[in-house]
RNA sequence: GGCCCCGUGGUCAAGCGGUUAAGACAUCGCCCUUUCACGGCGGAGACAUGGGUUCGAUUCCCGUCGGGGUCACCA
């Protein structure tokens, strides 16, 4: 029996070659130097940072180059699929704005020619290459179950062999095909393997965009190609893929980096040209054993995209920071060009620097710096967009006193300088939250008085302020001095100089009339500035705030 | 265990045979100041280790140790 009526007798319904596909899928008509990249997950668990960081660069590439960045999703694993897995992927790329040209759009709909985008239904294409290796008698039907591939495994463990399916190991690999066919005629369940042609003491080398030479031992692994229930395992499918879709770049975690000489072997088992590789480092964590390890898809839910979004770090701010670790050059680019756009820094991947822990500090930092220099309404329109999704009835307030609002999140903004201390949206309700009445009125909270905590003796104090000092025309001088009139009228220094200098003379100074002043209004002892609060509040909230005081 | 990647302060990282070994974040102190934050100034803190090569190694070579990844009909 020939291997091309073996390879019939597998696949009867297919009556394509590659060479239809090949013409199907031609070469993109791209000018010289566009990289098409691909996102290619598997809708198996979250969508982590480390993810969301390839799939950053893989943006990044075609977007610098003109070229074309698709998203194809790789569901060959169903036991693991994860309900709603598409839906999550595709939101946490729309979340981050980074648009894609072509694939898989939403759950239903895929847009572009060299699809389809989702490899479960690709299924006669797979099938139409692997019968060509069959035919070609380099890939061959494996019928070899758990236990006895069990078996090889702990022979090999006993023999202090390499561990795998491969020489003689390899029980199926030299069955004659009349053997083959009776098995399968009987129904037999088998998987197909690559007869790997590959000699482990010869090495190949290739090189990485990230990692520069690398050299590997040949691969001779008879790896499987097809599983028994005839879907294609993620070698096979990159190799067609990436071939059909006329991927130019392939970047992917490191993770990967010792399967290339088995995608080099498929590359040249079909004579397709390899694709550039470019293996990035992974990000770390360390786990609540305090052990450094990749962040798991499965596991780490403290390090999904969701999880920041829900925190409310800015996009901007995730994508700086991002690009911190995606190149090492960014950040002293970023010293230079402080306000640049970050599409003006040319990313490239020979400064791609190694699996970095993942750092939150720093992304603290940078998101601070990204929001203190939002304009106040920028601030507002973003906080709402995300109080609308994590944050119903902080929502309604703000939306209740827009105005209002903008002039609250303004205090200190607009300045050389701005305050930083918001790190993401959901800080600011905690920095903000005794401006709203709302918030106020049904607030339990302590007051944190400070020096002066005779209730009578504050209240007689703020009557007095509101009365015959406060005026929210004042401009802040004019305010300042009157608040020194009123510190020097209750026996207070009206500066600290005077006070360090004559201690004995006074009560205090005037911080403590200005702390009383805080914590009566806001019945906190830190806020920002208190001139800017007591304009805002105003007359009114603040005689208000005064009678609550018991 | 085999194979591969990698070892500069807590984290990220300049450096590419001779440097007082940058910088950023974090941390600490001081100053500024009506509190807080901002800002300014300053401090502490590193070349894993042993052998080569060399007049001289953080830098080049080898070993050791350490960390990570990978060895599935998972991606």
């Amino acid at each position: 029996m020939t291997n091309k009526e073996l390879a019939n007798l597998m696949f009867p319904n297919i009556t394509k070659t590659i060479e239809d596909y090949e013409k199907e899928y031609p070469e993109r008509d791209l000018p010289e130097g566009a990289i098409v990249s691909r996102y290619a997950p598997s809708p198996t668990g979250f969508v982590h940072m480390g993810n969301m960081l390839s799939c950053f660069i893989e943006h990044r590439l075609p977007k610098q180059t003109k070229g074309v960045f698709y998203l194809r999703i790789e569901d060959t694993d169903q036991k693991r699929e994860v309900e709603g897995g598409i839906e999550s992927i595709i939101n946490a790329i729309n979340a981050l704005e980074l648009n894609y040209n072509e694939g898989v759009m939403s759950k239903d709909t895929q847009k572009g020619k060299y699809g389809p985008y989702v490899q479960s239904q690709r299924t006669e294409i797979y099938h139409t290459f692997i019968k060509y290796l069959i035919e070609q008698g380099m890939a061959y039907p494996c019928f070899c179950n758990e236990e006895e591939l069990e078996d090889i495994r702990n022979k090999q463990k006993e023999a202090k062999a390499r561990i795998g399916y491969y020489g003689e190991y390899a029980k199926c690999r030299n069955l004659d095909n009349e053997e083959r066919a009776k098995k399968i005629k009987a129904g037999c369940p088998y998987t197909i393997r690559l007869k790997s042609t590959g000699n482990y003491d010869k090495k190949i080398q290739f090189k990485d965009l990230v990692k520069g030479k690398v050299i590997f031992p040949e691969n001779d692994q008879d790896i499987v190609l097809i599983k028994s229930n005839g879907i294609p395992v993620y070698h096979f499918a990159h190799v067609v893929d990436d071939h059909l879709m006329r991927t130019t770049h392939v970047i992917r975690g490191e993770d990967w980096l010792s399967s290339v000489p088995v995608h080099v072997e498929l590359f040249q088992k079909f004579g397709f040209k390899l694709p550039q590789y470019a293996h990035l480092g992974l990000i770390m964590i360390v786990d609540s054993n305090g052990v450094k390890r990749k962040i798991s898809k499965r596991k780490d839910k403290d390090f999904t995209v969701e999880s920041y979004h829900r925190r409310g770090y800015p996009i901007d701010a995730l994508q700086e920071y991002l690009m911190t670790i995606a190149n090492t050059n960014f950040e002293s680019w970023r010293l230079a060009h402080p306000d640049a756009p970050l599409d003006e820094f040319e990313f490239s991947c020979s400064k791609v620097g190694s699996s970095p822990l993942f750092d939150t500090a720093k992304l603290i930092n940078i998101s601070k710096n990204c929001i203190s220099k939002m304009k106040a309404s920028e601030l507002y329109e973003n906080l709402i967009k995300w109080a609308e999704k994590y944050d119903e009835e902080f929502c309604k307030i703000l939306k209740r006193n827009k105005e209002y609002t903008i002039s609250v999140l303004n205090i200190e903004r607009e300045q050389k300088k701005p305050r930083k201390d918001f790190s993401c949206y959901s800080d600011i309700k905690n920095f903000t939250w005794y401006m709203f009445e709302e918030y106020f009125k049904n607030n339990a909270k302590e007051y944190e008085w400070q020096n002066i905590k005779d209730k009578t003796t504050i209240k007689e104090i703020l009557k007095d302020y509101i009365e015959n000092y406060y005026n929210e025309e004042d401009d802040k001088d004019t305010w300042f001095d009157k608040m020194r009139n009123l510190a020097e009228k209750y026996g207070y220094a009206g500066s600290m100089k005077e006070y360090k200098a004559n201690p004995e003379q006074y009560k205090g100074n005037i911080t403590d009339i200005a702390t009383a002043i805080r914590v009566g209004t806001t019945t906190c002892s830190m806020t920002p500035d208190l001139y800017e609060i007591l304009r805002i509040l105003g007359k009114n909230r603040i005689k208000e705030r005064i009678d609550l005081i018991k």
